[in-house]
DNA sequence: TCCCCGATTACCT
DNA sequence: GGTAATCGGGGAT
C-alpha cells in the first residue's frame, strides 16, 4: 500500500534542536539518527504508540524527519483493515502513529534502509509550489524545542488528512 | 534504583 | 473539550 505524506516535522541533532531526541547526545534508542541518511528510526512513545522518522543527515550526524500524516493512495482495504478504529479514511494515516499502523511500520523496523528494505520514499509526481505549504511550531514539544524559535512542521495546506494543531501548552503538575 | 513525562490516540461527555 | 491508557527513556538520587 502506499501514502501520500501530507505533514512532516524536522528534527536536527546534538546540543542545537531541544526537541529531538539526539539533543542530549547519542543513546541507545536514537543510534539510527546518527546513521546515514535515507533509514528510518522508529520509537515507541507513551507507552503504546510507534512513530517513524526518516533520517536526513550523513554518517556521525543526527538529523531525521518525523512523518506526522498521510493520505492512503493505494491499497485502501489493506489500511482499513490494519486500523479497525478509524472511522472514516482520512483518519487511516492522520498522525504520527496512525501512520505507523496504516503502513505497517513497527518498532522492528527501525533502521530500515529505504532503497532496499521493505518501505519506499519516492518523490512527487509534481512537486507543490511553496505557497502550498504551509509551516509552524511543531506539536506536543515542550519547551522551546516547541515553539515558534523551531519553525520546522510543514504540511499541505487545507489537506484534511493533516493532524490537528494542538496550541495547548503541554500540561504541568499542579503544585 | 526511582520517578516523571513523553515527537499520541481513542473514547467519553 | 477532557482524560485514561500504558511503559520505556534517561536524568536525578
Amino acid at each position: 500500500m502506499s501514502v501520500r505524506i501530507t505533514e512532516v516535522e524536522a528534527y536536527v541533532g546534538e546540543g542545537v534542536d531541544p526537541g529531538s531526541h539526539a539533543f542530549r547526545g547519542r543513546t541507545r534508542r536514537n543510534a539510527i539518527m546518527y546513521g546515514p541518511a535515507g533509514h528510518v528510526y522508529v520509537y515507541f512513545t507513551y507507552g503504546m504508540h510507534v512513530c517513524a522518522n526518516v533520517v536526513t543527515s550523513p554518517d556521525g550526524i543526527a538529523s531525521g524527519v518525523l512523518i506526522r500524516a498521510g493520505a492512503v493512495v493505494d491499497g485502501i482495504e489493506l489500511a482499513r483493515s490494519r486500523r479497525h478504529s478509524s472511522r472514516t479514511d482520512v483518519d487511516l494515516a492522520r498522525g504520527p502513529a496512525r501512520l505507523c499502523v496504516a503502513l505497517g511500520i513497527a518498532l522492528e523496523d527501525n533502521g530500515s534502509d529505504l532503497f532496499s528494505g521493505p518501505f519506499r520514499l519516492d518523490a512527487p509526481e509534481a512537486p507543490l509550489p511553496a505557497a502550498a505549504i504551509g509551516s509552524g511550531a511543531r506539536t506536543g514539544v515542550s519547551g522551546a524545542g516547541g515553539s515558534l524559535e523551531f519553525p520546522w512542521r510543514f504540511w499541505i495546506l487545507g489537506d484534511p488528512s493533516v493532524s490537528p494543531y494542538r496550541a495547548h501548552v503541554p500540561r504541568r503538575r499542579a503544585v
